[in-house]
DNA sequence: ATATGTGAAGAGGTTCACAGCG
DNA sequence: CGCTGTGAACCTCTTCACATAT
């Protein structure tokens, strides 16, 4: 089943779905804090209920990595947290360099999630020369000049790049250069890059657009009864205008 | 507040998919750029390729908020930013207040994604007393026990928790209690919420998580053939062991 | 008796490809 | 002709429901 492979020659049997790929960190926060309290096994229920996702969906997802369960009993704690950090590699040791430290590329080096979790701060970089030579959670400033350095005698594969929007794609071209693949970005701005780079984003501000919707929504749906009666005129409109948006046209003078 | 909403009896013919709801802000984005250098008009391929989406899915996006084209010309840029703005509800003002000022906190409340796009940091809440009166890009730092008061006079309906995790959850209940029903997480913690209230995380090291399993998976393609011929190996384990994951045990003493 | 693992059905999202309009 | 708008095909993810294992 399943094996329309589109891209990779396919190392087959091996394609975990990206959507169970988000999750596994989920799983394994929720797995982490049950072993620090000694709980030896878990059902698919409870531990679901402790990632906030439903069950069947959790069952779906462990069943990609192979039967780690006992029908009747559930899962042993300790060998899944083992399994799932296998699978997402966190057996290993990941040097990221973290570009742009400002307030945010502050947070984030300071964030102990990092460090717990296979991830090492291997070096931060400012474009800033006052910046050069102070510590920011105990690891030094380094110039944006010794970029490429840094990289190569790091090994760093992992870029976070925290810069403003300006300075972004210019800074990921660099990484890539010197030997980068995958990015995780902060900067609001789109990031080109070549075929076997990674890039994933992270914006505050459409986060807050995206929640900002739904709560114009919330809002909305209390006069619900009031917009029914609306579309009729907007029916109206629509006839006059070939235009067909919803409702609301622009407040001055609009397109031609 | 307790809209006791289980789920919208959906207004019809308003249904924009969540899919494109998220990229929305990413096009409104694109727009803005264009709009300031005052591009009259943008085609859907030129656009899709600002905002990095192919330009299929971004005429899909668009036809969902209306016909807002021409045939043969393309999209008015003007027109296309104050319709998606409206969509959003970035036309209105939305106060916002952030919860826990260390690093994170910090750095939300300096971004100017925030207050460009409609949004309005009412308030920095922080439970450390020390903080208090403190200015933060200009705001003073409040003490978490103005929270409701403070919540209550500005109306405040979007929330942005940057605390420690174990503080998370009470922050949450606290806001929800006052009147809040957006949540912008940044805790690294599963927060639990009546229904009505929308939340979205934003998880550095989750998606740190996600980077390195393909960065792992990038590594593992160049020994791809060393790997077929495990698999033999690895099929006669699993005869030995019902327990069929795809390789590697655990270091040491393993489960019953 | 109880909880996993999984085919099968369903929902949602993406891509194709072209009709239709300017 | 050029570019939008969209049915239809396709693909991915989620949910259901129950056979299966302990």
């Amino acid at each position: 089943m399943a094996t329309g492979r589109t891209h990779r020659p396919a190392t087959r049997s091996r394609g975990i779905p990206e959507a169970t790929v988000a999750r596994l960190p989920l799983y394994l926060r929720a797995l982490t804090a049950l072993s620090e309290r000694s709980v030896p096994t878990v059902s698919s229920e409870e531990l679901a209920a402790a990632a906030g996702v439903n069950s069947a969906k959790l069952r779906k997802d462990f069943s990609y990595l192979g039967s780690y369960g006992t029908r009747g009993v559930g899962y042993d704690v300790e060998y899944l947290v083992y399994q799932i950090s296998r699978e997402l590699g966190l057996t290993q040791d990941w040097p990221v360099v973290i570009v742009g430290i400002g307030n945010l590329g502050a947070a984030l080096a300071n964030y102990g999630g990092f460090a717990s979790r296979g991830f090492r701060v291997a070096a931060l970089i400012d474009a800033d020369p006052e910046m050069a030579g102070k510590p920011v959670a105990g690891i030094p400033v380094q110039h944006t000049d010794e970029l490429e350095k840094i990289i190569d005698e790091n090994g760093v594969s992992i870029g976070v790049i925290a810069t403003p929007a300006g300075a972004a794609q210019q800074v990921c071209e660099r990484l890539v250069a010197a030997g980068v693949t995958s990015i995780l970005n902060f900067a609001p701005t789109v990031l080109n890059v070549p075929d076997g780079v990674d890039v994933r984003k992270v914006d505050l501000s459409i986060e807050l657009q995206i929640l900002a919707f739904h709560e114009q929504r919330k809002a909305g749906e209390e006069i619900a009864e009031a917009a029914e009666a609306a579309e009729a005129a907007e029916a109206a409109r629509t006839a006059r205008d070939p235009r067909k948006g919803p409702d609301g046209d622009m407040p001055a003078v609009m397109p031609a």
